[in-house]
DNA sequence: TAGTTTGTTGTAAATTTTTGCAACAAGAAA
DNA sequence: TTTCTTGTTGCAAAAATTTACAACAAACTA
């Protein structure tokens, strides 16, 4: 996936922010690395373009840039947390507690569900990932739960 | 909230693991302590009455008890992960990403999902605690996003 | 382009969480 | 009650994540 560095840079300075090296290196490897993409494997793909990126640097980027909702956080496995880009068609995970593997939802099923919270609650769901935690079918197959 | 210590023991040993004061200790402090209660809570609370169980085990009881179910993960801000009982009637969260603060949703808002996502994908949601992440009423109009 | 403000970064240390491993002990069996 | 098996623990070290703070540099202004 690709991203409109102008645009994305643009609304960051309205905002009072500054574009350094460091944010837009850490944007275009997320924006590489694809979906779910861990804070380690961002820091080994820009250490090797800019070796003196400090670990510190990746974590508070990839906060910040969440804040933004420029990315969007991740969470998969037991707590852990990743990133993607908080594209115009997102997606959502099924995560199995059991095995850890991830099962991709369309954006459509949230959206009415998004909808039921807006209006009875009030609160806007960031819709731009949710994950859902619970059992695949194998994992249920064979825990005999 | 109380927990019902001997049918607890009883599961765990039909399934070959074993009852330790550790784990007791472990799952009364949660049930004290009340709603999402951080793995440092714990272990603040049973170091005083067990100075030498380690925070080590603190992780890894609370892990392997929801493992069982017994307690179940709550995602509270910024991805950090906290615990509480996995009672007989959940409670789930709305949390804002912006100020953190927790809104409770009933259950009952989340069993329709949970059967859709049961005929459609074959995935057993875990209700037993979800979160979801936004903005609440404050945050929304302070941004003005 | 030079000057000024203040948001950002790197370093190092603190904190939090995970893991390897040897000693320990729960629970089953005799 | 003693023995035996193997799941668990504590320790210590590793790994992951956050934070304080001084130096730096983005971007606005003149």
């Amino acid at each position: 996936m690709s991203h409109n560095t102008a645009e994305i840079n643009r609304q960051l300075r309205k905002s009072g922010y500054r574009v350094t090296p460091q944010r837009q290196l850490i944007l275009d490897a997320v924006c590489q690395l694809g979906d779910h993409v861990t804070p380690e494997a961002v820091y080994d793909h820009v250490h090797r373009i800019a070796p003196t990126l400090s670990r510190a640097t990746v974590y508070r980027v990839l906060h910040f840039l969440t804040e933004q909702q420029i990315l969007a956080m991740v969470h998969i496995a037991d707590g852990r947390l990743a990133y993607e880009m908080a594209g115009p068609e997102p997606h959502h995970h099924l995560v199995c507690r059991t095995c850890d593997s991830l099962l991709e939802l369309p954006h459509s099923v949230l959206l009415s569900f998004r909808r039921a919270m807006e209006s009875q609650y009030d609160f806007e769901i960031d819709v731009s990932h949710v994950s859902f935690f619970g059992h695949c079918t194998d994992c249920r197959d064979s825990a005999g739960a």
